[in-house]
DNA sequence: GTATATGCAAACAATTTGCACGCCT
DNA sequence: AGGCGTGCAAATTGTTTGCATATAC
């Protein structure tokens, strides 16, 4: 993969934030580096930056999103703000023992979302 | 609600499958016994049984899916084959109580897919 | 120099919506 | 009769792609 100045600034805007981008909030963020940079652009360098196992795609609905963190994690997915933080689960992995025991499933990634209220929105309620 | 020819033909197929399937495929399915029905109405009603809770929506990537099963359940889905097959993972429950303590989220529903490679396409590679 | 990356715009796929008409209740 | 539900087509949204040009190496 050649380089590019493009990529590079995608790459660093997904690396320095835990919100869980999508697409079009890379896009607008690259902008104020490269204000010429099209979307398309960004996609491509999403994809491709996702397939190098550089970043991560998670699904939100419909939405891809990107997450640096390409360690097993797991997400809490808030209703009312929508908001996708990170949480640590230890031991998600002897589930896969048991789906391979149980189900002969060869288990490479586990993506639990817990999806509910946080903290903020239970107390404006 | 009134009643609808349509959206009780579109509730019993999305009832005669495991198969999780989308909303193009109920539409082809429809149109099996009303050849004039739209897609607009079938992802009308979709949309409409899940809001209720007589059916439940699940993202496929990109795609929703329709599920009969509104009880909490999991699912595999083959990177091979793609098909999406219920799992019961008993004691899920207690993961709510941690998440509680650990992050002061209150969790309405976990969705859990494991990811990786089913019985038939381990054994035909 | 050659292949890969870009910007742009058009194409796509999944889903939603406005509208005039039809059918439950 | 009144309003919800429908079919149809156009609109939207998120994403991908073809093409000519620009850039890395």
């Amino acid at each position: 993969m050649r380089y590019s100045r493009q990529r590079n600034i995608i790459k660093d805007i997904v690396f320095s934030t835990n919100s869980h981008p999508n697409a079009d909030w890379v896009y607008h963020e690259a902008k104020n580096f490269i204000p010429s940079i099209s979307l398309g652009t960004v996609y491509r360098n999403l994809k491709q930056l996702s397939k190098m196992g550089i970043i991560k795609t998670i699904y939100d609905g419909s939405v891809a999103r990107f997450d640096w963190n390409t360690h097993p994690h797991n997400h809490l997915k808030c209703i009312e703000c929508g908001r996708i933080t990170d949480i640590e689960i230890e031991k998600t992995n002897n589930f896969a023992e048991k789906v391979l025991d149980d189900y002969s499933f060869d288990v490479h990634d586990i993506e639990v979302t817990f999806i509910g209220t946080c903290l903020e929105h239970k107390n404006n309620k």
